[in-house]
DNA sequence: TCTGGCGTTGTTCCC
DNA sequence: GGGGAACAACGCCAG
């Protein structure tokens, strides 16, 4: 009986571009061996993991359209639920292995994953290949490249891809697929549906997005075609809260890998090449490149989703309060563009950039103070984009945490948002209780006079909450904050604090309705900063 | 070892 | 309303 091969999918959802796919289908159409491509539903991301019912549902989109596209191709996909340590145990026997390839991957749960299923093999004399095609570069010729150091700047970064040179062009899709002579029951191993897994689906949203290579492709085509829009394409100019995305939207299709970034890199480049165009770090090549950036750094920093043990990471204190964090998880903030961001991103598993910037900075060194670990996991749990390496990487950006440094850069909670959406067209969307509100006051509907609130049948704390912090009270207070931080000093020792507990002041009442008048907040606040000023000049 | 330049995406104020 | 400076001031990196 001859053997088999095996094409492990994990991430890498596609036929196009995925070296590790062809080397399977060339060791089975050599070695006369039947061909199996196996994606595992590996029970430690159902049990460990919180994934959101709308990236399940995008996996499973995307499971069931490489089903098809290998059916098209006379093959199939099989689909087995264990652990992956579980299911080779079993299938090398049963299904007679000979060989087993697999997309290389630098998270640290596939790094120990792939390290077991390595050592299985090996001592099942399975053949293991292993092809790095998740990223533009392998990230370890990165490290190479800078003498073996971690580059920590987008600019050192980007000198170091200009000395390699463009990334390998992508490989085109298999045409055929030697047939599988084992016998294995139809009707088992299929793509499961979401009733199957028995997920949780009261959080299912609109169908915006279909996951799958075939959707990822099609997205990819209609953006290219837009080639004036590439070439002028500079991210801080596309907006966070356009009713429609401003941006390409590619990104879950990149974090699954239905699409290859190398065919979207070298596609961009057919596209700007002979015309004026912008550059990194802001083009579109350029977002690639960040991409590929925290994923280089994300594979060689130990503990990179922690504070503790986290080498680039700065010692924050954080404060760890359930309640303000699940106010900002549900979009209960009483700040409207922050509400209908974090309702957009529960919704539809998809924000904007910069919204997320927005959303980020107000839950860690803006507003609440609440640690970025904290809020990498409600980005984990509801982004169809989620990507390890990324999320952390940018919610320590965010926090100032490590890479980005300027914290006294603190965006706005009401300001920010108004720059690209004055009327808040983008609030009402997605907060519709606050519909009826004139856009005077919709970034701020708790300063609308009591009639102005009747009137458009919406009360402030009481069909929509109070802002839970006031923003120009917490702000300089947790600029403070940042600055013994940094000095390494602890935050107690902050004036602001000192000042508070000793004259009861504003900073201990966070949760306190905010003053309707803006004149006597303000008033509020020179006094605060009076008092601040006095306590240092003490000191 | 020190120093000056600079950093994808802040806000406010002023012209 | 668009553009530029002030605000206050960080760490990384090249020289």
């Amino acid at each position: 009986m001859s053997g088999s091969v095996i094409h492990w999918f994990r991430k890498g959802l596609r036929l196009h571009d995925n070296p590790a796919l062809l080397k399977a289908l060339a060791l089975a159409e050599e070695k006369k061996h039947a061909f199996y491509a196996v994606f595992i539903l590996d029970t430690w991301f159902v049990k460990q993991a919180t994934v959101g019912v709308n990236r399940w549902r995008f996996l499973l989109d995307s499971l069931s359209d490489l089903d098809a596209s290998l059916k098209n191709l006379g093959s199939r996909l099989y689909v087995l639920r264990d652990s992956p340590e579980n299911v080779f145990n079993t299938i090398i026997k049963d299904w007679n292995v000979k060989a087993l390839t697999f997309e290389s991957d630098t998270e640290p749960y596939a790094k120990s994953r792939d390290e077991t299923i390595r050592k299985l093999a090996k001592s099942h004399h399975v053949e293991v290949h292993e092809y790095c095609s998740h990223t533009l570069y392998n990230p370890n010729e990165i490290i190479q490249a800078n003498n073996g150091a971690t580059p920590m700047t987008y600019q050192k970064f980007e000198s170091l891809v200009k000395k390699i040179g463009h990334p390998k062009s992508p490989l085109d899709s298999p045409i055929s697929i030697p047939s599988n002579i084992h016998s294995i029951d139809g009707k088992k191993y299929l793509v499961p549906t979401l009733d199957d897994l028995e997920v949780d689906q009261t959080g299912l949203g609109p169908h915006l997005y279909r996951g799958g290579e075939t959707e990822a492709l099609k997205r990819l085509e209609m953006k290219l075609k837009r080639q004036e829009w590439i070439c002028k394409f500079s991210k801080p100019q596309t907006s966070p809260n356009s009713l429609e995305p401003s941006t390409t939207v590619l990104s879950p299709y990149l974090k699954f890998g239905c699409i290859s970034p190398r065919l979207f890199y070298h596609k961009l480049l057919s596209v700007i090449s002979g015309k004026k165009h912008t550059e990194p770090p802001t083009s579109l090549v350029g977002q690639l490149l960040w991409r590929e950036f925290f994923y280089t750094v994300g594979s060689v920093t130990p503990n990179f989703d922690q504070i503790q043990g986290n080498k680039i990471c700065k010692q924050i204190p954080w404060s760890d309060d359930p309640e303000l964090l699940e106010a900002w998880k549900l979009g209960k903030t009483g700040y409207p563009f922050i509400d209908a961001v974090m309702t957009q991103l529960r919704t539809e598993g998809w924000i904007h950039h910069l919204a997320r910037h927005s959303v980020a900075c107000f839950l860690t060194r803006g507003d609440l103070w609440q640690s970025w670990v904290a809020g990498v996991k409600v980005f984990d749990e509801y982004l169809l984009d989620a990507d390890w390496s990324l999320n952390n990487a940018n919610w320590m950006w965010l926090s100032a945490s490590s890479f980005f440094y300027q914290f006294q850069r603190v965006y706005s909670p009401i300001v920010f948002g108004k720059k690209t959406d004055k009327n808040g067209d983008y609030i009402k969307k997605y907060l519709p209780k606050l519909k009826k509100f004139p856009s005077e006051y919709i970034y701020e509907p708790w300063k609308a006079p009591l009639n102005i609130q009747k009137a458009a049948g919406c009360i402030i704390g009481q069909d929509y909450p109070k802002p839970i912090v006031d923003h120009d009270v917490v702000r300089p207070r947790n600029l403070e904050r940042m600055s013994l931080a940094y000095k390494g000093l602890p935050i107690e020792n902050s004036a602001y604090s000192a000042a508070a507990s000793k004259e009861d002041d504003i900073n201990t009442k966070k949760r306190k309705v905010v003053s309707d008048s803006t004149k006597s907040k303000k008033q509020k606040i020179e006094r605060k900063q009076k008092s601040v000023a006095s306590f240092l000049k003490k000191k």
